[in-house]
RNA sequence: GGAGGGGUGGCAGAGCGGUCGAAUGCGGCGGUCUUGAAAACCGCUGAGGCCUCCGGGCCUCCGUGGGUUCGAAUCCCACCCCCUCCGCCA
């Protein structure tokens, strides 16, 4: 599984020094390096008794002199392989830890800020003072933050009345947008909880793993995107070639603890424990994956214009990529309560690392070695930062807010949330 | 949660301590035959790793992890998963 990272390793430790230089992510590279020849000792010494052992006990019963002997050769296997086995489990442990080459083209950078902007459409001035969402829900009683922290704690919200009803109404709305877009999408509803195992798949974890909510007992793990789901639902399977690109849309429910994130964004529902979205996860033929990440962000993008909302994408630069992220975009949405571009999406080409994780593969015909697919994902949208964005955008100076167009029919035609409607 | 049955190659299904990485069938690939196709016949057909003088050599994998043995798909233990019945339940 991870034979594949130890092999780009061994080969150019240099390539892998600059991409993590690049990446500005620490990984214990010369430790791993260490491991994977001491491995490699010992696994030889143990392979060559065992050649031994094999020539010896073929073909039936040997003599007591033989057996003698091969009682030594089989302590000296177990003396190694008992030396090899810890040797070779942190090395493989080490190794979920060396994150995903960058394609060579990445722009340089350290963080979010050095991203490249691609598209930035000017801000959309209200023509009054805008308020932000937290005001405005509790004025209009469809968000409600005081009880959902009475119910889970910090960070979580309770929606009301057409506040519910309008984020419903997005999460359809955005699986038809993705499944009329004549490209194949298939609609998954996937677990909310899934296994290690699968988080390990993903490459979620080692790294991600104070992000997560687990129950160490039964091995479940809350989900904190889709992703997981998606790019395990062919976790070792060998996909016929012709039925790629497979492209796939979810709803789920993402959890996060947040934890390193603790202090920033409180206010409102930017940065919650628990939120809706929408999720791309597309496998795709390694030529065409550069496509395809196009594609996904210009979905993504499209989803921003029908709802008539002020876009900006970036480029990530290469310190900005995820652990998986060969390369990039974020697509951003201009909200004028919070004042500030709410990142909405994320879209990434992840190569192989996923499906070399997963044992996913195709074969271009029959005889051919076995290749993995490039997996890409983006959000399709996520749903609290997109609900900020039309509440903030869609206020009116009385105190409503207007519903998108594209979404009415999913409302029974509603066309306002009118002040005092919800209110409790 | 309780009782029982079962997990073997792409699929089906033998093997139950000694050349078994695994019979057989199906499927797939190549060939013979044919104007072409089908049928028939013949051959090939798992994955991963290490080493290589690039000819190949070797190792591992029969749900997972341990154990017994000179030797384990085969025996023992634990766990996981699936099926059937009972219980509980949206």
């Amino acid at each position: 599984m991870t034979v594949t990272v130890l092999q780009r390793v061994r080969d150019d430790p240099a390539a892998v020094r600059a991409m993590l230089a690049a990446r500005h992510f620490e990984a214990p590279l010369d430790r791993l390096l260490d491991l994977d020849r001491r491995s490699r000792e010992l696994r030889s010494e143990m392979e060559g008794l065992q050649a031994e052992r094999n020539r010896a006990s073929r073909g039936g019963p040997p003599t007591d002199a033989v057996k003698t002997r091969m009682r030594e050769v089989g302590d000296r296997i177990r003396a190694v392989g008992e030396e090899l086995a810890p040797v070779e489990a942190e090395r493989d442990e080490l190794a979920l830890w060396i994150p995903n080459d960058l394609a060579p083209d990445v722009p340089p950078g350290a963080g979010e800020d050095d991203n490249r902007v691609v598209r930035q459409d000017p801000e959309r001035a209200l023509g009054f003072p805008a308020k932000p969402h937290w005001e405005l829900g509790e004025a209009l009683g469809i968000l409600d933050i005081p009880r959902g922290v009475k119910l889970a704690g910090t960070r979580f919200y309770v929606l009301r009345g057409a506040g519910a009803a309008l984020q419903r109404a997005l999460i359809a709305w955005m699986i038809d947008h993705k499944l009329d877009a004549g490209l194949g999408f298939t609609e998954i509803y996937p677990p909310s909880v899934t296994r290690k195992e699968t988080l390990v798949a993903s490459a979620h974890l080692p790294h991600f793993d104070e992000n997560l909510y687990r129950d160490d007992d039964d091995d479940v793990w809350l989900i904190p995107t889709a992703e997981a789901q998606l790019v395990s639902l062919h976790r070792d399977e060998t996909v016929p070639v012709e039925r790629l690109p497979i492209r796939y849309v979810a709803h789920t429910p993402c959890f996060r603890r947040e934890k390193m994130s603790a202090g920033r964004d409180v206010r409102g529902i930017k940065r919650v424990h628990w939120f809706d979205k929408v999720e791309m996860v597309v496998l795709t033929r390694p030529e065409e994956s550069r496509a395809e990440l196009d594609r996904l962000t210009a979905l993504a993008v499209d989803v921003c214009e029908k709802l008539e909302l002020p876009v900006r994408v970036e480029e990530r630069c290469a310190g900005d990529l995820g652990f998986v992220a060969t390369k990039g975009f974020d697509v951003r949405v201009w909200s004028p309560g919070v004042g500030e571009w709410l990142e909405v999406s994320s879209c990434s080409d992840g190569g192989t690392l996923q499906a070399e994780r997963a044992a996913i593969r195709f074969k271009r015909d029959p005889r051919a070695k076995v290749e993995h697919p490039h997996i890409l994902n983006a959000s399709g949208l996520a749903l609290p930062r997109l609900m900020i964005a039309v509440l903030e955008s869609y206020q009116q100076a009385d105190g409503s807010v207007l519903i998108p167009k594209v979404v009415r029919p999913y409302l029974r035609g509603r066309e306002r949330i009118a002040a005092g409607e919800f209110s409790l």
